[in-house]
DNA sequence: GTCTATATCAAGATAGAC
DNA sequence: GTCTATCTTGATATAGAC
């Protein structure tokens, strides 16, 4: 018993490292230039083992893909517990800009919007399509909420702030000012929540 | 005499020809997906033959670019001698309508931020540079003098909004809401202009 | 499940005839 | 400058031993 439950935790520990490189990698160089072969070598191991824990390219995404929106959730769930954030236009904002943290920290995957073998890997992806809709109902119904208290514009089609908000997660904007290096990673996130929330805001 | 000129003007359709081609497939599928095969395909030529015109793939994309910055400086001109939009704001509103119209279209060219080797040529490239430092300084004018007149918050690093408007000629929003079919183009730019700019105001 | 070695293939680029 | 045919490489994926 205690001989598989151990062995089944180091086939984790070694996926979450997997992941972990995978999320880096994905983050650095984009779906397109990251090669297997760099995954391996980061992590460690042998290209041919890599391909035992996961079928494919994509499905290494996928996998990086699940675990940054679980990450998202696990925030999320968070952020209603905290008391801090009275009322959900704080909470929108408190998880935009997590979101900024974890892009300039490197560790926001970014996928092509357009690589169309990736796309089909991810609308197949059970597992990604359902975290994606846990992640798109919540953040659905703290947009409605702001609506009808009067904090965001109801003029706007909720998808379209949902969307503006998922965008934040690859905007270009965060890291040519980080590229740029006249402001610290808090400016850059403070301006870029001001600018936005406004345009969002009634 | 004659003939040359009129080898030249067929040289140059062609190389018209190709960039168009570029372009469209360019927007479509990005530049990683871009195949040199399907370029010539699309064009009607053997791919030797591009080659003879554009010593890379990447040359292929570095002109393309040129071609559309070189088409939004034509747009800047007619906005300067254009009475109807009276002060900057307008007009930076006005370009970046035509810039997401653009996009919609199928005819913005989308290129990948990482791709480092994409970067070294367009960085290399002394026309692309030149253009590109052109319409920064042309918008980054109209920012400044729109601070001035108390029409965009002056609290804002000008560099701020010329990124954030340069952003949204690649803005995925404005895809996903096409194709979640609710929304005309234009019902789509209106909200996105609305939302931009309402941020970056005073 | 891990490794080394290899199959396979797509795609950028070129050779050489016309 | 255009073509067909070919070279070359880099990268995904797999075979087969341990």
């Amino acid at each position: 018993m205690t001989r598989v439950s151990f062995k089944a935790q180091m086939l984790r520990a070694r996926e979450e490292a997997i992941i972990a490189a995978v999320n880096r990698l994905l983050s650095e160089k984009g779906f397109d230039a990251m090669t297997v072969d760099a995954v391996a070598s980061e992590v460690g191991i042998a290209k041919a083992s890599l391909y035992k824990h996961f079928d494919s390219k994509e499905a290494l995404a996928a996998a990086a893909m699940i675990s940054v929106l679980d990450r998202a959730l696990a925030q999320i769930a968070l952020l209603e517990a905290d008391t801090a954030h009275a009322n959900e236009l704080d909470r929108l904002k408190a998880l935009t800009r997590w979101t900024m943290q974890v892009q300039l920290a490197g560790e926001m995957p970014s996928l092509p919007a357009q690589n169309s073998a990736l796309r089909a890997a991810l609308i197949a992806n059970k597992t990604y399509i359902e975290r994606l809709m846990q992640l798109s109902d919540r953040m659905g119904a703290w947009i409605v909420a702001g609506q009808q208290a009067g904090r965001l514009d109801s003029a706007l089609p909720p998808e379209v702030v949902l969307y503006t908000l998922f965008a934040k997660a690859c905007d270009p904007v965060l890291n040519l000012l980080k590229a740029g290096g006249s402001y610290t990673d808090e400016q850059i996130i403070e301006l870029l929540i001001t600018t936005c929330f406004r345009g969002l805001e009634h």
